[in-house]
DNA sequence: TATAATATATATAAATCATATATATTATGG
DNA sequence: CCATAATATATATGATTTATATATATTATA
């Protein structure tokens, strides 16, 4: 295939794809009175267990500056509760509290009610096709660095 | 497919593309002296040929006042051209200069290659696999709203 | 033990995004 | 034809996010 047709497809396609699915998550955030980025935070610590404002910082590809900063903000909120590590005190670690449990998890429950909606009357094999696609271009954007 | 798998590979994946792309637009930009807001907007000029501050706008999904903005400093930076359109002089016409041009060919060109080296020995079977992936997940998307 | 490395915090500025309002131009109902 | 509505851009402003520089406290190490 020419690479540049293969380009033009790519940067269409995932241009739109990023387009709808920031929308998607700006929608879900904003039902529950919080920013993107708090959002994205309280996920990220939701899906991971736990998290240190350094191992949040690396993984959301934030300054570890701005983290500390937004989970002070989000601890003030009551969505986040903040511990100094025993072994390690320069270490903070942060954990969702009973508020932010929640908010985590009926975002979840929206974005699930979304997407079972729009599966509706697909085939197992399109998901399979889309899961697909996305690893493969998964593996070649790791390639590029 | 439980709708639950789905959903979480899906974040997963989309999430990755999400980050490894904007990654790699801010650094083509970056190596010209552009912000990657301004990069947009060129490339997007580039790409339809010209366009109306308005029309940038809803393509970019950024308030026209701000493409507005912009779109001033990209002239003063000499990136584009402004013009008013004769038969209706509410509407500018914004085009790219040969500076702009230049800026937007070199990043182009960069993309093209990086995305070539990436793809270095993977059959056209592996890239048709990865835009049916794509094609099919906006195809989806769509249906969320 | 002095020094380097690590993790977070604080302060500040730049870039981006969102909102309200203003101005000029064009379109349209009566 | 004229008053009014609609459209397109501009200006101003504030909030959010991102980026950078520096400081502080703690831990690791030569």
């Amino acid at each position: 295939m020419d690479v540049v047709d293969f380009k033009n497809i790519l940067w269409n396609n995932t241009r739109k794809i990023s387009e709808k699915t920031t929308s998607l998550i700006n929608t879900l955030c904003d039902h529950h009175g919080i920013t993107t980025l708090q959002g994205r935070i309280l996920i990220e610590i939701q899906h991971h267990g736990s998290h240190t404002i350094g191992s949040l910082a690396s993984r959301l590809n934030i300054a570890g500056t701005n983290v500390s900063t937004m989970c002070k903000k989000l601890e003030s909120k009551g969505f986040i509760e903040r511990v100094r590590d025993e072994l390690d005190e320069r270490v903070v670690k942060v954990a969702l509290s009973e508020k932010g449990i929640h908010v985590v998890k009926e975002i979840n429950q929206e974005l699930i009610e979304k997407i079972s909606h729009a599966i509706q009357g697909e085939t197992d094999q399109t998901l399979y096709e889309i899961i697909n696609g996305l690893k493969k271009l998964n593996e070649m954007l790791e390639k590029m660095d």
